[in-house]
RNA sequence: GCCCGGGUGGCGAAACUGGUAAAAGCGGCGCCCUUAAAAGGCGCUGCCCCUAACGGGGCUUGCGGGUUCGAAUCCCGCCCCGGGCACCA
């Protein structure tokens, strides 16, 4: 016997898939489309492509596999297609730091996945396979670029924005960790720039109530982006500033106490500031103190602790309650980035409001009592966040702070001094960055066309496209985004007069490139458009989405923007890109988060070169549920392949003594026992399988019918009907392994049963067989297990009963005790309470 | 502080709607095969106690309560670990 060569058999299959394209499927219209097949879209979040894949990958793929491996088996067309997110800033990084061009480190990089995901053997449609760095994908990134702008949804503003100084770039929110650049680590400081910005709080609302059209998401995925959005409700009311001719408009969730505003503060970022104190005695003050706020990290401004700063500005707005004037402040506690960057503060009913007032010995104001009449009009109890009667608060007085809530927005609303508003943490999305490595936004800036001495933003039309990205020399961001340099490139005639113009020089975040590649993939050769509506609309949603938990907020919103944007625009008919989404866990070794820092990676190729691709994605199945994370173990991989080897053993010995069965025996018990473990295993692979993909399980059942086998198999070898038991508990193991080794169970299935093991159903229990003749019967005296004895299936209450008392050691517990309840669970337990 | 996960043998885990806690795997121990090793096969393996043995008893799912004939599972309170967010007006 040649025993189990992996490298043999996983070459010869993977042969055969890329000489057969079997896992190609096509669109509507085009041959072979066959209209009456179920589709089922199964995708993988796509990998950035840096140096080799690593077992994460391996994971995300093997699971995602499984899935459209099982799908195929049940009569489904699956799409599963492959690309590489190839823009980024670790290939720009390399190629400051080596000159070497980021295009070819990336291109290696996508080689090296490529080789190993075929020598994984993973079912992929590569006639669609793509790259968001060529020419052929980011022309239709920038078409949609241009979609968006065109409808007002991609706009340029100067903004306030987290400034990296090691990366010389534009950082958004979302990317600055405890006041430190994500990526490097750096120290993070604020800088005005002008910014291109996506907006997606246009979206805010149906990112929130779409939800509901989803099939199945992870709860706690659903309640992170939930909480990421961040919705609240209340009202904007404006505070004028009589002298300077201003308005202020504030966001609050309370207006129930405006009656209680003693003060006002605006962020030191506020674009107004500067106005307001230009050429007065506090302009000194108050640039020092916005300067020296720009200048804190995110992270100590963000610390609840320290005592509250600002400076007075000596300006005053007016409370629109009452017609109160009260002062202005600059205070960093005030933030930039949610509401309107300016609050009415209210220190009675605030701690940060009432902390604020005690450091700078301004009036505190209580204008709702609290619950204890007593201590509560006085200053005890303050600062007060909860209901009460209304005080001090003119016509609203006495009534209960909830009803004046909507009473007060009313009244304010009447003669437009404020309205009811609903306010969102979620901000718009900074798309541009001063990067080489990424696709250029595609317009330019005309200075004929512009007025005023502004320039004109006018954008590439569609024949034009693709800006493609030139080739330059120094990759180095030096303030000002690498493709400036590219001067001839930068230098254009303006589309619109046909003048002298210059090119945009940012390049888009690479979020933007996988926001919509999944659509790209329906159609990935077309290069008249984007994509055929036909093909977006037979194929969408994604039915199935599998990734990294940590994608769960940033990547999957933006999909679900775009997605939602270009609906709207007419160019998808879905609302939502994916249907049911699947987060796995992390693997750790030791314990620890793998990086290359802490030298405790796990390269995937060391493990299929020893073992075999089967092995390697068995285990990472086997390892726990794929939805937890898993630490790697070297001997479970060895435990893993042990098995293969012996189902492969099981296949040989089957193979070797086929025909050579006694033709007179008839054959024993042994064959029913064995044809009821295969479909016990039928069984529990698929509900388990169904039940929220728990591989872990379904891979422990296929080994329990190996073991089984190997047990039985001496005596089954006898007779030919027991041989055929034999041969099927086999060819069923092979079955049912498939979707996670499948070269060696295409191998196990075509020895025993000729044929493809793929193109089989996937099998389905016999009822008959999952069926016993007898059941174990407990039996508890007071819940506590004291007998198990085997009774007939269907054993009637009273034969359980008696049963169970004629057991010896039931018997010794009831002895000298009365039974008052007896408990009988058909088919299963017997529990006597006694006293 | 808030939000989301999680806590079960030596390890990662299993247990479908409340009904035998610990399946399958790893590790460990013992044995068989072998000149030997590797590979393979067989058996044992939660903790404590009684028994020469057969057998039997007690305890055990982070901790403390509760509901129930019966709780890893349901309810209340608490502790610990991981992840996310955080002066959000």
């Amino acid at each position: 016997m040649a025993g189990y060569d992996p490298k043999a058999i996983e070459a010869k299959w993977q042969q055969v898939w890329a000489e057969e394209r079997t896992w190609e499927v096509p669109n509507p219209g085009q041959p072979g489309f066959d209209a009456s097949k179920p589709k089922s879209y199964v995708l993988e979040m796509l990998p950035y492509p840096s140096g080799e894949p690593h077992v994460g990958h391996l994971k995300c793929y093997a699971v995602g596999d499984a899935i459209a491996h099982f799908r195929r088996r049940h009569g489904f067309e699956v799409m599963h297609p492959m690309g590489y997110d190839a823009f980024g800033l670790p290939a720009e990084n390399n190629a400051i730091k080596t000159g070497e061009p980021p295009r070819e480190a990336t291109e290696r990089s996508i080689e090296s996945f490529r080789r190993q995901f075929r020598e994984w053997g993973i079912s992929i449609d590569w006639s669609r396979e793509l790259g968001t760095h060529t020419p052929e994908y980011y022309r239709w990134t920038q078409w949609i670029f241009l979609r968006l702008f065109e409808e007002g949804l991609a706009y340029r503003t100067e903004a306030p924005v987290q400034w990296c100084p090691k990366d010389a770039t534009v950082l958004a929110n979302e990317q600055v960790v405890d006041g430190r650049c994500e990526r490097c680590g750096t120290e993070v400081v604020q800088r005005n720039l002008e910014q291109w910005f996506f907006k997606i709080t246009d979206y805010a609302e149906r990112l929130l109530s779409d939800f509901d059209l989803l099939e199945s998401w992870p709860e706690h995925v659903i309640t992170m982006q939930r909480n990421w959005i961040g919705r609240s409700e209340g009202a904007e009311v404006v505070f004028r500033c009589e002298e300077l001719d201003l308005d202020f408009p504030v966001f609050t969730t309370r207006p129930d106490t405006l009656f209680g505003a003693t003060f006002f503060v605006l962020a030191p970022e506020h674009p107004e500031l500067e106005r307001l104190v230009a050429g007065t005695p506090a302009e000194e003050a108050v640039r020092e103190y916005v300067n020296q706020a720009a200048r804190e990290s995110v992270e100590t401004r963000g610390d609840e602790d320290r005592p509250k700063t600002g400076v007075p500005l000596g300006r005053s707005v007016v409370n629109p309650v009452n017609g109160e004037e009260i002062p202005m402040f600059v205070a960093d506690y005030v933030l930039m980035e949610y509401g309107t960057g300016a609050i009415m503060a209210v220190p009675a009913h605030d701690s940060r409001d009432y902390e604020f007032a005690k450091a700078f010995d301004l009036p505190v104001r209580r204008v709702i009592e609290g619950e204890d009449p007593e201590a509560a009009r006085d200053e005890e109890g303050l600062p007060y966040p909860g209901d009460g009667p209304m005080t001090g608060s003119g016509r609203f007085d006495g009534k209960g702070n909830r009803d004046a809530y909507a009473e007060i927005v009313e009244w304010l609303a009447a003669d437009e001094r404020g309205k009811t508003a609903v306010n969102y943490r979620l901000r718009d999305w900074l798309v541009s960055r001063q990067r080489y490595w990424g696709a250029p936004i595609p317009v330019v800036y005309c200075d004929e066309c512009g007025e005023e001495g502004a320039p004109a933003i006018v954008p590439v039309p569609d024949e034009q496209l693709p800006v493609e990205l030139p080739e330059i020399d120094d990759y180095a961001p030096q303030g000002r985004s690498p493709l400036a340099a590219a001067e001839e490139w930068v230098a254009t005639q303006c589309p619109r007069c046909g003048g002298p113009a210059r090119r945009e020089t940012d390049t888009m975040d690479t979020f933007v490139d996988s926001s919509w590649y999944f659509v790209r993939y329906l159609d990935s050769r077309n290069s008249e458009a984007a994509w055929d509506r036909s093909a977006a609309d037979h194929w969408l949603p994604v039915d199935q989405y599998i990734g990294g938990v940590e994608h769960a907020i940033l990547h999957l919103m933006y999909a679900r923007f775009f997605t939602k944007a270009l609906a709207d625009l007419g160019h998808l008919a879905v609302q939502e890109p994916f249907a049911n989404l699947f987060a796995q866990g992390m693997i750790t070794r030791d314990g620890a988060k793998m990086s290359k820092s802490k030298g405790n990676t796990v390269a995937p190729s060391e493990y299929v070169e020893r073992y075999g691709a089967d092995t390697a994605r068995t285990y990472v199945c086997f390892m726990g549920p794929p939805e937890r994370g898993g630490d790697w173990s070297d001997e479970g991989v060895e435990g893993v392949n042990r098995f293969l080897m012996r189902l492969w053993r099981l296949c040989e010995e089957v193979e070797a003594r086929a025909g050579r069965a006694d033709t007179s025996k008839t054959g024993g018990d042994e064959a029913r026992e064995l044809l009821a473990k295969a479909h016990w295993a039928i069984d529990k692979a698929t509900r388990d399988f169904e039940r929220g993909f728990q591989f872990n399980t379904v891979i422990a059942a296929v080994m329990e019918l190996v073991n089984e086998a190997h047990r039985l198999k001496e005596d089954l070898f006898g007779a030919p009907r027991d041989q055929e038991a034999l041969r099927f508990a086999t060819a069923t193991a092979a079955s049912l392994i498939f979707p996670f080794a499948p070269h060696l169970a295409a191998e196990v299935w075509e020895r025993l049963n000729g044929g493809r093991v793929w193109e089989q159903p996937w099998p389905k229990a016999d009822p008959e067989l999952l069926k016993s003749d007898t059941v174990t019967l407990v039996v508890q005296v007071n819940g506590k297990l004291r007998d198990r004895i085997e009774v007939g299936a269907g054993a009637s209450e009273e034969e359980m009963l008696t049963t169970a008392r004629e057991s010896e050691n039931v018997r010794r517990h009831l002895d000298g005790k009365e039974v008052v309840k007896e408990v009988v669970v058909p088919g299963k337990l017997v529990n006597l309470v006694v006293k």
